[in-house]
DNA sequence: AAAAGCTATGGTGCCCTCTT
DNA sequence: AAGAGGGCACCATAGCTTTT
């Protein structure tokens, strides 16, 4: 019984007649003898089963790699999930999650972004794509555009508050990708109708444009919403001197994970 | 007030069975 | 044999509570 590893499919069987031979024997006689012998069986050519290995081969890494990609498009389309909602929606076990997420780690496909909700517990974790994660997107043929850095965590803040609300009775619109489009993180209107805009701010950054665009578009109240108590005291003093007082009574300031958890 | 302990929450690892 | 997947124990963490 004859099996060769990774190069052979399966194992086969072989016959090998008893021959008795001379000790001084050269190739030549062996080859001589053996040539009707050899003509008289049939085989196959070994380059056609290794062009089938290959191939093989070559699919069970594609399907494997698709999984890689498929997860990697779910992080590019849903970035507001955590790891293990990423699981759930791939139809992914734990176990082969965890596995794929490594590999993606390790390539450096995506990183980890921790988000402190101000809950007890561990941090949820959501992904974030790296340039290379992004390359190899449309590499297999997808469009992906570069988003901001902090574009992921404010997502998950927006889907976040938008289920608190939502609970309380308020109807919610996150802003989606639009490009270019003055959209607010989040817009609630309330029971009784008010139009609420929730900007989430990671840092200081176009706040005060922000706060004038809803402003205008003439929410009720308007929500600015950050990590940091110093973010939002720093674009809170802005707006004292750039504000009327007017409009400075329709805007509020509030740390996320008040909002989240009061 | 600092330290230690408790606990809810999110994520991970091990071991097992089943399938291919 | 290797991979998939389930079950379950375990780990890590941060806020809360109790002890010192």
């Amino acid at each position: 019984m004859v099996k060769l590893s990774g190069r052979w499919m399966y194992p086969f069987t072989i016959r090998i007649p008893l021959f008795p031979m001379a000790k001084d024997v050269t190739d030549d006689e062996v080859q001589a003898h053996m040539k009707p012998v050899l003509e008289s069986l049939s085989f196959a050519p070994r380059t056609d089963i290794l062009k089938r290995l290959m191939e093989q081969k070559r699919e069970e890494r594609e399907k494997k790699a698709s999984r890689h990609i498929q997860f990697l498009k779910n992080v590019y389309l849903h970035p507001w999930l955590t790891v293990t909602e990423h699981y759930a929606s791939l139809g992914l076990g734990s176990k082969t999650g965890t596995r794929v997420k490594a590999d993606l780690l390790r390539w450096k496909w995506v990183e980890e972004i921790p988000i402190a909700t101000g809950r007890r517990g561990k941090q949820p974790i959501i992904l974030s794509l790296t340039d290379i994660g992004l390359e190899k997107l449309r590499e297999s043929g997808i469009q992906a555009r570069r988003r901001g850095k902090g574009g992921a965590k404010s997502l998950w803040w927006a889907h976040k508050l938008a289920e608190i609300y939502e609970e309380k009775g308020y109807q919610t619109k996150i802003e989606g990708f639009a490009e270019g489009k003055a959209t607010v993180d989040l817009e609630l209107i309330d029971p009784e109708g008010r139009r609420i805009a929730i900007e989430i701010q990671m840092s200081t950054d176009h706040a005060m444009e922000n706060i004038i665009k809803c402003l205008k578009a003439g929410y009720d109240e308007v929500i600015i919403a950050s990590e940091e108590d110093t973010i939002l005291r720093g674009i809170e003093e802005k707006a004292e001197s750039c504000l009327g007082s007017e409009a400075r009574a329709r805007v509020k300031y509030k740390l996320l994970k008040e909002v989240l958890n009061g």
